[in-house]
DNA sequence: ATTTTGGGCACT
DNA sequence: GTGCCCAAAATT
């Protein structure tokens, strides 16, 4: 009798046992339809005794239905999948489900008929028509896909491909993509780069699972040495997965690699359609992907034969997944390729102080790059005491900086201000009877941005025209916005340097990759005079004449509970310090705070990246935080408030008693409510000596909650709202 | 998660 | 007895 154990993606169920056919084979990693009751689910074959759960009685047990036309999943990437889910305590079927991520990729090759304009022009169109043949412009895709990005029905398109408008095309829907050629343009390196890439290459060749750490100034060519790695991994006939932040930040990633390898990688995030995505997957899958550069999610493709991952900008927030399976890709990729034997390269120009913390002890391997590349020098750093300095009422722009920012318009040289703030400004009220804008939904107030013309939330979407009168008081005309957002700042130089070019970068101005290119051009054909943007702009931006960099508000960051505060603003600031001077002129930065004399502050003024860190590393030790102490947060959730507040102190009050374990709470989240639910918080801060996971995995086992009540585990948390 | 089952209850 | 709603059980 052949049974198998195998996976659904169904977080309630657990693992189920079924028949394998005669004739059928599978082995472990086979993906493969199975009856479920009256449905049919795909599962994935699990390898034997991996699998907790009860024996199921043989009579008992369905034959499956089919072995699905795509590869098995790797062992390594079960492997991973398995240790996601000890270590971030989510269930594996969770897990799982992100390496399913393309349930079209599933069904066998094929064709799928997409259209595209004709370009012919007609006679007469009527209102839907014109808009669709706007917004289509030279995109091509399924009916589907195309009544979306014209904002019309699928009735619509399929009248103008009646009319000729539209014309068919018929696509594979798995052709391969162009291979990537490591020969193509090979770069000229430095003695230094040249030594940090003949390291990598060598682990590359030798198939060794190592860590390194290519820790290198902004603007010292982290990108061309680690491409030399690339370029050995696909010599090797390897693939290669490379993880970005942002993927908006992609496109000028995009070209410098087509630059480098003449052909342009294969891109995965969650904007995907699902055609792009089905390609995707399976060319990963099948071997035909060579490189791919992602978002977080990318870390559980199917490659069969991993060679490398680069993790660039590895110190950055964005790598933490906050929903779902929290989990932190960079130290997820990291297990990947302990899991595949590849080496991986995190690159930083601030690294994390864990991952420093892991160099010094000798787990990853430290590479330096001192330098600016090309002979460029880092710019200069000054404060300004916005306590001495003020600006007028209503500006948030000190006079010096203002000065700088003519000076540079009158050179013709590029300026970038920089506040991590989207929108116009982050709270409205109304100046007769002091009523505030709030989300319905969270505790949070609407963020006003006047060029949506919207007042929005900023943690679940709710937005709302702004009223000609105050709702509570009924009052005309007596709304106020307090505080800047980078777009009244875009206004304000504006004003204060008529006739200047400005450019809003945020994400809500940077919606598509093409837009993202068209800044990019624009800046770098010298069309843009000053930049004005969120953390969007921080990092990744090569732009020769940029010289001169503007924080606005340097304390921001600071505030809040977020326990890596300070090494989050010393990151940011030194990442959008490094916009400036990456030519031939020199930069200047100019940072604006209240607290001239904050240890980050000091640090980012006197360049001394070691004396900041030294100090950091002192308050976590102190504090019992990573990397020397461990956080975890159990986050208590309900539409109702009351029902949220018991389960919390259910926990609170089965609490371990442990030499090694602290716990605070539980207590309302500093965002007590979001999108609708009510949110209470404990924290677990533990020794490094403790296990922490299986601490928390036999409490909250004990308990059971009222069916609304969502109980959330994040290990090692980010975000501390 | 989704579907089926079964008990309780009002109504004919 | 029948229909309906909701909670509990089963799904391999």
């Amino acid at each position: 009798m052949n049974r198998v154990r195998c996976l659904v993606f169904n977080a309630a169920l657990g693992a189920l046992d079924y028949r394998v056919p005669e004739g059928m084979e599978v082995t472990p990693g086979s993906v493969v339809l199975a009856p479920l009751g009256p449905r049919q689910i795909v599962a994935v074959v699990w390898d034997d005794g991996r699998l907790p759960g009860a024996e199921v009685a043989a009579a008992k047990l369905r034959p499956l239905l089919a072995v699905l036309p795509v590869p098995p999943l790797p062992a390594p990437l079960r492997r991973l999948a398995e240790w996601c889910a000890d270590y971030y305590l989510a269930p594996l079927g969770s897990v799982a489900r992100m390496a399913m991520s393309s349930s079209a990729a599933l069904r066998g090759g094929g064709t799928v008929t997409e259209y595209r304009l004709t370009g012919q022009e007609p006679p007469r169109l009527t209102p839907q028509r014109l808009q669709a043949m706007d917004l289509i412009g030279g995109e091509q895709g399924s009916i589907r896909e195309l009544a979306e990005i014209a904002g019309v029905s699928e009735g619509v398109l399929r009248g103008m491909a009646n009319a000729g408008l539209l014309e068919p095309v018929l696509v594979d829907s798995d052709r391969p993509y162009p291979a990537p050629d490591p020969r193509f343009a090979e770069p000229q390196l430095s003695a230094l780069q040249a030594e940090a890439a003949a390291t990598m290459v060598g682990a590359v060749k030798a198939r060794a699972f190592r860590t390194f750490l290519l820790d290198g100034v902004t603007g010292s060519g982290k990108t061309e040495v680690y491409c030399e790695a690339i370029a050995a991994a696909i010599e090797a006939g390897g693939q290669v997965l490379v993880l970005l932040p942002e993927i908006a930040l992609t496109a000028a990633f995009l070209a410098r690699f087509e630059a480098r390898f003449g052909a342009e990688p294969v891109l995965w995030h969650s904007g995907l359609k699902a055609s792009e995505r089905r390609r995707a997957w399976r060319q990963v899958a099948f071997g035909g992907a060579r490189v791919v550069v992602g978002a977080r999610s990318a870390l559980f493709l199917p490659f069969p034969a991993l060679a490398l991952i680069v993790v660039d900008e590895a110190h950055e927030v964005s790598f933490k997944q906050d929903d779902g399976v929290r989990y932190n890709a960079r130290d997820v990729a990291v297990m990947r390729a302990r899991f595949e034997g590849a080496p991986i390269i995190l690159a930083s120009a601030t690294p994390a102080l864990e991952s420093l913390q892991m160099a010094e002890m000798g787990r990853y391997e430290r590479l330096v790059l001192p330098d600016r590349f090309g002979g460029a020098r880092l710019p200069e750093i000054r404060v300004i005491d916005l306590r001495e300095e003020q600006p007028p009422r209503g500006r948030w722009l000190a006079p010096p900086l203002v000065e700088a920012l003519k000076d540079r318009l009158a050179k013709g040289e590029q300026s970038l201000l920089f506040l991590n703030r989207r929108g116009y400004a982050p709270l409205t009220l109304c100046r007769h009877c002091g009523f505030r804008f709030k989300c319905p939904n969270c505790s949070a107030w609407l963020v006003e941005h006047r060029l949506s013309r919207r007042l929005a939330c900023h943690h679940c979407g709710h937005e709302v025209p702004p009223p000609p009168t105050c709702p509570e008081c009924g009052e005309p005309d007596c709304l106020v916005a307090c505080g800047p957002g980078v777009e009244r700042i875009a206004d304000e130089v504006a004003e204060i340097l008529p006739g200047a070019r400005v450019a809003l970068v945020t994400s809500d101005t940077l919606t598509s990759a093409a837009k993202a290119a068209e800044f990019v051009a624009q800046a770098e054909s010298g069309a843009i005079d000053v930049i004005v943007g969120t953390q969007l702009v921080t990092k990744g931006f090569h732009f020769p004449e940029l010289t001169l960099v503007g924080v606005v508000d340097a304390d921001m960051g600071l505030e809040g509970g977020d326990l890596r505060a300070a090494e989050r603003t010393y990151q940011q600031i030194a990442q959008v310090a490094g916009r400036a001077g990456r030519g031939a002129k020199p930069g200047e930065v100019l940072i604006q705070t209240r607290h001239p004399a904050a240890a980050v502050i000091a640090a980012l003024a006197s360049g001394t990246r070691d004396a900041f860190y030294a100090a950091e590393t002192e308050a976590r030790r102190e504090a019992g935080a990573p990397p020397f102490g461990r956080w975890a947060a159990i986050i208590v959730s309900s539409e109702d408030e009351a029902e949220a507040r018991d389960a919390a102190r259910a926990i609170g009050g089965t609490r371990p008693e442990l030499p090694d374990v602290m716990v605070l709470g539980p207590a309302p989240a500093p965002l007590s409510l979001l999108r609708g639910r009510f949110r209470y918080r404990l924290l677990i801060n533990a020794r490094r000596s403790a296990e922490v996971q299986a601490i928390i995995r036999d409490w909250l086992g004990e308990l059971t909650f009222p069916p609304g009540v969502r109980v959330a585990v994040d290990i090692d948390p980010y975000s501390f709202v």
